[in-house]
DNA sequence: ACTTATTATTAGATTATCTAACAATTAGAT
DNA sequence: ATCTAATTGTTAGATAATCTAATAATAAGT
């Protein structure tokens, strides 16, 4: 344990590193375990937000119209998702997370989020603060990189 | 801004939820606009670890050998990645991530590093060593709940 | 009203992955 | 020392996911 801060830093980062790489590969052995593929993974990850249009599921997981079609499609076979016309627009269609999805929600990730919880109650308010800062500061940083990112570089050829 | 402890705590859970889905999309956008899909970034992802065989990479992504071998074609092909033979046993062959991979990190993932460690730079040594803390913890218990997820469910049907 | 834009779907082509069989090599068992 | 069994990476053919393009229905703009 060495105390230099440079050093600390450094550590720090590859420890961040670290930790997301984990999540990642955690979401992908759930996906493994109940037979869900990364776009379906995507596509439940964002309804959990609310319920969302077709064409809106299109966007945020990058995938074209047609391929959401046939997403929605397995995954409302399997109970994970529903789909209801939208009222107020009749070519919009909602989509919404079903029982099978709640289902995957309590028995994963509601247990880890009641461990998550107890974990940081054993810090106190300040201390919670501060990490509160780093995560609000690192959320920044990212954010920035993706926007240069995005308007400098569109999709280059392979 | 709330400072009771408890809606502390849970908003600090959401931030971090929040984090790992902004990570994840940001490799999903750098993958956008580098032509690389989910497997590629992870295969490049886990060569940063240095050079693997291509056996140890089907494992870490969860591919058939069979894919791995068609996807290094592509990834060789485009300058990602050098297959060499393992001197020591001819069976194998060692997968290394080559120029194009390093370019990658240099244009993207490095201005990141810098910019975080500026940014961790302005907080003092025990506040980092509470983040360092919260992060240790956090992964002790994802670790946790992947293990106990891995032995107890196996692949589930469709 | 008429034209244009948006939304979701279908049909067919392309791409990634899988299953199964195989060839080369190494490890293990007497 | 051979022989058997296990490991490693590849190929060939089948399956599955995604894409492109065309279509039908609806909404928005003029």
């Amino acid at each position: 344990m060495s105390s230099d801060k440079q050093t600390l830093i450094g550590e720090l980062g590859t420890a961040i590193m670290r930790w997301q790489d984990q999540t990642q590969k955690f979401d992908e052995l759930v996906g493994h375990i109940y037979g869900l593929g990364p776009s379906e993974r995507l596509c439940l990850s964002f309804l959990v937000q609310g319920p969302q249009t077709a064409s809106a599921i299109a966007r945020e997981i990058r995938l074209t119209p047609a391929a959401v079609t046939t997403l929605l499609d397995r995954l409302e076979q399997r109970g994970y998702v529903r789909r209801r016309p939208d009222p107020t627009d009749r070519r919009k269609v909602m989509v919404k997370s079903a029982a099978a999805a709640l289902e995957l929600v309590e028995a994963v990730y509601a247990p880890l989020a009641i461990a998550g919880a107890a974990m940081l109650d054993r810090y106190d308010v300040a201390e919670l603060n501060i990490v509160s800062r780093v995560i609000r500061d690192s959320m920044e940083i990212q954010e920035k990189a993706a926007r240069e990112l995005a308007e400098r570089g569109e999709p280059r050829s392979r």
